[in-house]
DNA sequence: CCGCTAACGTAATCATACC
DNA sequence: GGTATGATTACGTTAGCGG
């Protein structure tokens, strides 16, 4: 079958591999500090994303993917009423120190990879057990070779 | 049932390390 | 400079919680 190739293209969720991370819900003081955060800097970098979620207590990814939905939010509703969004503003705060990954690691990966291009959460987490990375940078890095390395066919 | 939204997908791009 | 690859962005889709 013809794999996707369009931006959040639909593909049934059997060919996506299934499971999901079980959804998180927000209780009222974690969307109040999420929102708070926001307000003063929609772009956070990682040493803010960490303390963020070191004080609601939650993991710094789910910090990360929620500023991703809430910018997209506020950027869809901007566009709506025709207002500009200001974009990134002051300094851009830092990124992520970028993960080394070695070859045996590399390796677990390449060969999950071969037989699962969408794997679900409980195989990203068995992945992550065994590589010792975070299940987050397991999930990016199928992300990126996903990208870089099409299905034949 | 249905709205909202976390989770997740792609494509493009930025950043970093190495030669 | 060029290549390889991890991280971030915009933006669209999927699926599950709760009214």
């Amino acid at each position: 079958m013809a794999l996707p190739t369009a931006p959040g293209s639909p593909l049934p969720a059997v060919a996506r591999g299934g499971g999901r991370r079980k959804r998180l819900v927000w209780t009222p003081s974690q969307s109040d500090a999420l929102r708070a955060s926001f307000e003063q800097n929609p772009y956070p970098g990682m040493a803010t994303r960490q303390q963020l979620a070191q004080a609601i207590g939650v993991p710094e990814p789910r910090v990360q993917i929620w500023f991703q939905n809430e910018r997209s939010r506020r950027l869809r509703q901007h566009r709506r009423e025709s207002r500009p969004w200001p974009g990134p503003r002051g300094p851009r705060e830092g990124r992520r120190k970028r993960t080394a990954i070695t070859q045996s690691q590399t390796a677990v990966l390449l060969r999950a990879f071969e037989q699962e291009r969408f794997p679900d959460f409980a195989t990203r987490e068995e992945l992550a057990r065994e590589t010792g990375l975070p299940e987050s940078r397991v999930h990016i890095w199928f992300q990126n070779q996903r990208a870089r390395h099409p299905a034949p066919g």
